[in-house]
RNA sequence: GUGCCCAUAGCUCAAUUGGUUAGAGCGCCGGUCUGUGGAACCGGAGGUUACGGGUUCAAUUCCCGUUGGGCACCCCA
């Protein structure tokens, strides 16, 4: 034998059984969405690299499958929004609003696989363009805790954020909109790592870059520029930089948070130029050390709504900005219970979502308890972004927000909470016995097709005891003999595996699916 | 991207601590049994010991690399 041809790591094979009990749920899913009008829309595996990276996250980017192909950008596609959203622009625009997409399909992840995450799955989801508010908001979230819900996964949490809550201090602070990214990409920062973990990251953007500038004749000056004199991430200051080192500086902090510097009509020395005007205006330092305690305020906000809304609303009034997210955040809680959720509900104002294109409301869905001891998956995600129709082109601003849940997650929960899944079998086992022509076999089994059956055809000419126990272990129920004697008589022999029963049928007259005088009903 | 564990027949595992031709159970296929299945008995197929190097008289066994699998971190569906 040769040497076998190994499956690609991370990739999986999908058996018969797994993937009926999959096509299954994914049947359910989309019966839900589409008992809310989302009808299903398929889009292209591959996409123009480019796509993907007008508004994706750094880390996102960074675990594309992108490749050259005869020239051209290619990606497989990471999720499906960018791609719903480019086929809206590109022949949806002049469709009356709101529509209502639903998808399901494979996305690939270049990640390492482990257990719940391979670089191939498939997500389902839906996205709403063209409403804006709480109620299509809620909407949203309650299809992902419904189709959940519907599954038997009752036992969910709900974490639930508001990005408004960032932009509306980032928006007082007269900063680039550009900036804005860095801060929001901050925020994830100090909630995973807290303090240290953000100046170290600083630090090394600075010392990277110091390693990247040692060529010219900048590098001396650039020496003086030791990591160690960025002790507080206050302090950042362009002052003592030569415009080549605060250029550069710039531009690292902006890669860094995974703005993408071509995607806008701007060249990159254009938006540099005007980041640099803004950042040496005097009031900037003040204005990043500012934005940065209120970011530390805000990612200690997470847990049970009603203190959460009342500390939310607290920290807005002291930085005197208004109070409309926590207003938002209030009329989607009212509106699922409204629909008749009771699942527990965590708000986080930190949560960020690594996309970038999150602009609003934004939530998870887990299994279990959070903090809990029970291993927490995320089953789904989503959210809303105001921007990225436009982003991708469309002429006019489309308020938009949706979600995607990971099929192969949602189906790993169901198995951990008991559901079956069975092995697919046929209903019935055709096979001859004495001297009978293969063709009178076939005829039989198209018979008992045409009624309904889902019919085997014996193909090894088997023994009748090898061809019953065969029956018997791939589960088909049914064992339909059709031997000399029948061939004469015009009748099939029906064999019930499990109570071995033995009933005989016309040719013309044979059983049908769902009758009551079969045991082999679906 | 970082760290840890693992790899012998389709499956579960052996192989006397480096020593003949790598074995067993289960499973698969066939026969005993040319029209009746969960049994028994008999036989058969199936391995470049994941792959590639190295050390050695000798490697499944020791070392390195690669690939694949598992787990955690990071991030996410």
């Amino acid at each position: 034998m040769k040497s076998v041809i190994e499956r690609i790591r991370g990739m999986a094979d999908v058996w018969p059984a797994e993937r009926t009990f999959r096509e299954g749920l994914i049947t359910q899913l989309q019966r839900g969405f589409a008992a809310h009008g989302y009808r299903p829309i398929d889009t292209p595996v591959v996409e123009s690299t480019e796509l993907f990276l007008r508004k994706s996250g750094e880390e996102r980017a960074a675990q594309m499958y992108a490749f050259d192909y005869r020239n051209r950008q290619i990606a497989l596609r990471p999720e499906f929004t960018a791609s719903v959203v480019r086929a809206f622009v590109a022949e949806g625009q002049g469709r009356p609003l709101p529509q209502r997409y639903a998808y399901c399909g494979p996305v690939f992840r270049y990640e390492k696989p482990q257990s719940g995450r391979s670089r191939q799955f498939t997500e389902a989801g839906v996205e709403l363009l063209g409403a804006r508010g709480p109620a299509a908001d809620a909407e949203v979230i309650h299809l992902a805790l419904a189709s959940l819900e519907g599954l038997g996964l009752t036992d969910c949490t709900l974490r639930l954020g508001h990005l408004g809550v960032v932009g509306a201090l980032l928006a007082s602070l007269s900063l680039d909109d550009r900036v804005r990214d860095w801060f929001l990409w901050s925020m994830e920062q100090l909630r995973a790592r807290g303090d240290d973990g953000l100046h170290r990251n600083l630090r090394d953007l600075l010392s990277a870059q110091q390693g990247f500038g040692a060529n010219g004749a900048a590098a001396t000056a650039e020496a003086g520029v030791a990591a160690a004199d960025f002790p507080d991430l206050d302090g950042l200051s362009l002052d003592g930089l030569t415009e080549g080192q605060a250029r550069s500086t710039v531009l690292s902090l902006l890669r860094g948070a995974g703005v993408e510097l071509g995607g806008s009509n701007r060249s990159p020395e254009e938006i540099v130029e005007r980041l640099l005007v803004k950042l040496r205006r005097p009031r900037v330092d003040f204005d990043i050390a500012h934005a940065l305690a209120f970011l530390r305020r805000l990612i200690g906000l997470h847990g049970e709504p009603t203190t959460v809304l009342a500390d939310t609303r607290a920290l807005l009034a002291d930085y005197g900005l208004d109070d409309g997210p926590v207003r938002e955040l209030e009329e989607v809680l009212t509106l699922l219970q409204a629909y008749g959720h009771h699942q527990r509900i965590i708000l986080d104002l930190g949560l960020g979502r690594g996309l970038h294109y999150y602009t609003g409301v934004l939530f998870e869905v887990h299994t279990g308890e959070v903090g809990g001891r029970e291993a927490v998956i995320q089953l789904c995600g989503g959210g809303r972004y105001d921007d990225l129709a436009q982003i991708l082109g469309a002429r006019a601003p489309i308020p938009a927000c949706g979600f995607a849940c990971g099929v192969e997650r949602i189906a790993a929960a169901l198995v951990a909470r008991g559901a079956l899944v069975a092995e697919p079998a046929a209903d019935l086992f055709v096979c001859g016995a004495g001297q009978v022509g293969m063709a009178d076999l076939i005829a039989v089994a198209e018979r008992l097709r045409r009624a309904g059956w889902r019919a085997e055809l014996d193909l090894r000419g088997r023994r009748l005891a090898a061809n019953l126990s065969y029956a018997e272990r791939a589960g088909i129920p049914v064992v339909v003999i059709f031997g000399e004697t029948e061939l004469a008589a015009g009748e099939i022999v029906w064999r019930d595996l499990a109570t071995r029963v033995e009933r005989r049928y016309p040719l013309d007259d044979l059983p049908q699916p769902n009758s009551s005088d079969t045991s082999a009903e679906r």
